[in-house]
DNA sequence: CCGCCGATCCTCT
DNA sequence: GAGGATCGGCGGG
């Protein structure tokens, strides 16, 4: 499983509300112990615990004091490689996913960012360890139509400093959904006094 | 369209 | 105690 993979597959979350639905169209992936952007690179904790565990469990972590983001875990036990789920497209249940996200006016945005992919899929702290393959009674994966690989673009991953020059984000060029390129490292001091 | 900035709290040091 | 795999509102061009 490569993170590329998943560009183009369905992920269907069955919820209280209804179902949801997202075409995924930008993923990055993060490559376990090696890797310095990832929350597993010192080893694990509590918090990242379902990395170190089989494919295909849910990952999902707690950002910036309000918002959830999505992986899915993609190597084998004890590897810690996961994939962040970063962007897609909503193709079913939109009149919920607008409802999960009132600030967002036009459809092609719903799932623009992965707080906002994880919102409207309703995935929080409760869908962390969740089995994707056997937990189909919440959850589906679906095939899809796959993107042309000359429509998928590798670059740097979205505010991440470390590793910076690992092409491990991947988009469909041809869609919307994309979220915007920032590079991280970004230091923001408050100047004392003023 | 783009850039700046505050919100807000869990996690690890 | 610091900082983060972010978002949305606001102001300017």
């Amino acid at each position: 499983m490569v993170a590329r993979d998943l560009l183009g597959r369905v992920l269907v979350a069955h919820t209280p509300d209804g179902d949801v639905g997202v075409r995924l169209t930008e993923v990055e992936a993060y490559a376990g112990r090696d890797d310095p952007a990832s929350h597993a690179f010192r080893g694990p904790t509590a918090r990242n615990a379902v990395m170190f565990g089989p494919a295909g469990h849910l990952y999902t972590y707690f950002v910036y004091g309000m918002h959830w983001c999505a992986n899915i875990v993609t190597g084998q036990e004890g590897d810690a490689s996961a994939v962040l789920l970063r962007a897609g497209e909503v193709v079913l249940g939109q009149d919920i996913a607008h409802a999960r996200r009132p600030a967002v006016a036009r459809a092609p945005l719903l799932a623009r960012g992965p707080a906002g992919l994880a919102t409207v899929l309703g995935l929080a702290r409760d869908a962390s360890g969740e089995d994707l393959c056997t937990g189909f009674r919440r959850w589906e994966v679906l095939e899809g139509q796959p993107v042309p690989a000359d429509r998928i673009a590798a670059g740097p991953r979205v505010g991440v400093a470390a590793a910076a020059e690992r092409p491990l984000r991947f988009r469909d060029t041809a869609s919307p959904s994309v979220s915007a390129y920032r590079a991280g490292g970004r230091v923001r001091r408050r100047v004392p006094g003023g």
